[in-house]
DNA sequence: CGAATAATTCACTGAGTAGTGAAAACTATC
DNA sequence: GATAGTTTTCACTACTCAGTGAATTATTCG
């Protein structure tokens, strides 16, 4: 009567099933609100099978953001052939880096990790490191590395870019999250040129009263 | 014996202490990560005083938040002197937004906003409802109202502020965090106004192999 | 002083949660 | 077809949390 436990017949590619329930979940709800029984709802799976494969719930999270991509190669795989010219630096900084969010399978691990790495202090001591080496490497391999101002041209053109990204595919803002990747983009890389290059300087604001 | 039950003392300023330590701990730790147990410890008071007052915990956020600020009024609080003149509304807007995140005590409630929207799907819709409005009724109240692609710039010009805040105050990126405010506003604005005024215009990117 | 009211605490419930240990069912190998 | 190893489930523990209801103590006001 009770011939439902044990395991099932079948060849089990229940791995990757509860991985990919558990990122889509993730990167619905955050980390503090997925709980491992709703994975395994999800995944129509015994939660003790999760810990089974994962340990902890930790282990879920880890393994299940890594699995579509490794976000911290993304601004790691500059391409060599571009030097001295901003102008394509900055338009491949932003595609590569919207790409990820573009695409619906890495954007829910983009999604799961800022919403986790925002979630409180903690966490966000996590992202900011990921973050802050991410522009730190990138400032450090790109055309502009010799002016002073390197990094922090690279921590704005991160904010900035972290900012819209979230705007458009986390909060969903009109019309940012209804227009064509295209035109987004074609918004987006010309601020960001400007950023990089020194068309942009910093200037005093006049005082307000 | 058991002289520590009943009203303590004193005149109390209970209630406020309570929704002090419920800001800064909402601000730490985020929404679901802080617990009234913790709140009511922080303010050395039984959880039961925390539900007597706020009732439940989402009342206790919202009032912990709508305490030092009232977030929806920043932007609705555009000065009616400055018109035609882009470059001065940029740099009151970027002021404006960016003082509620310098000011230690409105800072707590802009870090709780933004940690309790972001973190799932359910809540990001009512920090949506929010940026979105406030950015449309800024965009509706410039100088560029006239202009057809005024709301795609406003929402433009929110997302950048936003991103840079969330790097600056929330995630704490070097060197913007450490970097005078006066400073940081001087990077900040001439951006702003490009983005605000015809200097920047959308331009479809070369094509990438 | 005495009654009403508000602040404060105590003791408790009920519902979820992550995680554990062992048994059961299946597969592969000899 | 026995044995070893893996997948899967079951039953359970220990814990934390939000929320309730009543009792207790202070304040206020007649």
């Amino acid at each position: 009567m009770r011939a439902r436990s044990g395991r099932r017949p079948g060849d089990s590619g229940t791995r990757e099933q509860i991985l990919e329930s558990a990122l889509q979940l993730f990167a619905d709800r955050g980390y503090a609100r997925t709980t491992i029984r709703a994975i395994a709802e999800d995944a129509q799976v015994d939660p003790a099978l999760v810990h089974h494969f994962f340990d902890n719930k930790e282990g879920v999270f880890d393994a299940a953001v890594n699995s579509p991509l490794s976000v911290s190669s993304v601004f790691d795989e500059m391409p060599p052939s571009m030097e001295e010219t901003g102008t394509s630096e900055a338009s491949w900084l932003a595609r590569a880096y919207l790409t990820f969010w573009e695409n619906e399978e890495t954007r829910h691990g983009m999604t799961a990790i800022y919403r986790a790495g925002l979630a409180d202090s903690a966490t966000s001591e996590t992202l900011r490191a990921r973050v802050e080496a991410s522009t730190k490497s990138w400032a450090a391999s790109s055309g502009y590395k010799d002016r002073p101002d390197a990094e922090t041209r690279a921590a704005l053109a991160s904010g900035h870019l972290v900012g819209l990204a979230l705007m458009r595919y986390v909060l969903k803002i009109h019309p940012l999250a209804s227009m064509d990747f295209e035109e987004f983009l074609a918004w987006v890389v010309p601020a960001l040129e400007q950023r990089l290059s020194s068309e942009l300087e910093p200037r005093t604001a006049p005082a307000q009263d």
